[in-house]
DNA sequence: CGTTTCGTTTACGTCCACGTCATCGTGTCT
DNA sequence: AGACACGATGACGTGGACGTAAACGAAACG
């Protein structure tokens, strides 16, 4: 019960996002700050769902995505069901991630191949041109 | 010169896009397919450019950037510095790709952490519940 | 000959993750 | 008391990648 509440201005500040961001993500339900009047109130508690909001978008996640996952936190106490079903979703995106990694790899191998290609050609050209 | 040519609903079945996709990738000018009278006819060369798009969408490339790679291809025998500057775009690119492909990595190593504590959580409260 | 079917263009609609006003209340300093 | 920053709530704008509807031409079928 450490009374470290911060003003959205501060979290801002703290995380690097903009006031619309939080005010977006309470919005969709992602951050339900405690309101004091009509202004807002972050906890820690607020702070570590922004964390993780933060480290789900880096990887590529929807907020609607981010928001079922969050569920695996704070439903961990909820009804078995829950939790059962939440874990699902976070395989089946483990599964994507796991094959957009896989398919990166490709394209990362292809590509490397193609600039190789454009390096030589690009000697070549030179080459031709230096003789001129 | 293999007249294999196919209509905008044959490139459609074979690659699984709409109509809209192929006229907007047009429009966009990754593609252009000749015209007989006012119809659209996708030769091989389009197919091959198609499927290089495609990739590049799967790998989270824009249509613009997707545009930019496909000089590397047709534009090979153009001038030198064309060449150059595409390589440069590529390379910017594919240090993009590795960066993710490792922040992906990093994402996938977290979220089997997490389901594994998840999968704990849920084996506890099974075993409280059949105890009970 | 009429009617589906395939194709064309033009143009507006959609979803996502906010940005950008406009307008308002409240708190604080001087 | 005046000025000014901070915060709140709408409401509309944006950009990318198309979807979708309207209105039309041409071809193929019965």
């Amino acid at each position: 019960m450490t009374d470290d509440t911060m003003t959205i201005r501060q979290m801002c500040d703290l995380f690097d996002v903009t006031p619309r961001a939080l005010r977006f993500y309470e919005a969709k339900e992602l951050l339900s700050p405690i309101r004091q009047g009509t202004r807002r109130l972050y906890t820690r508690a607020d702070r570590a769902r922004l964390t993780l909001i933060l480290k789900g978008k880096r990887f590529g996640f929807s907020l609607e995505e981010i928001r079922q996952l969050l569920e695996l936190w704070d439903g961990g106490r909820g009804r078995t069901t829950q939790l059962a079903r939440t874990i699902e979703v976070a395989e089946r995106h483990l599964t994507e991630m796991i094959a957009r990694r896989d398919a990166l790899n490709v394209a990362i191998g292809e590509l490397q191949e193609q600039l190789a290609w454009g390096r030589e050609e690009l000697a070549r050209q030179t080459a031709r041109s230096d003789a001129a």
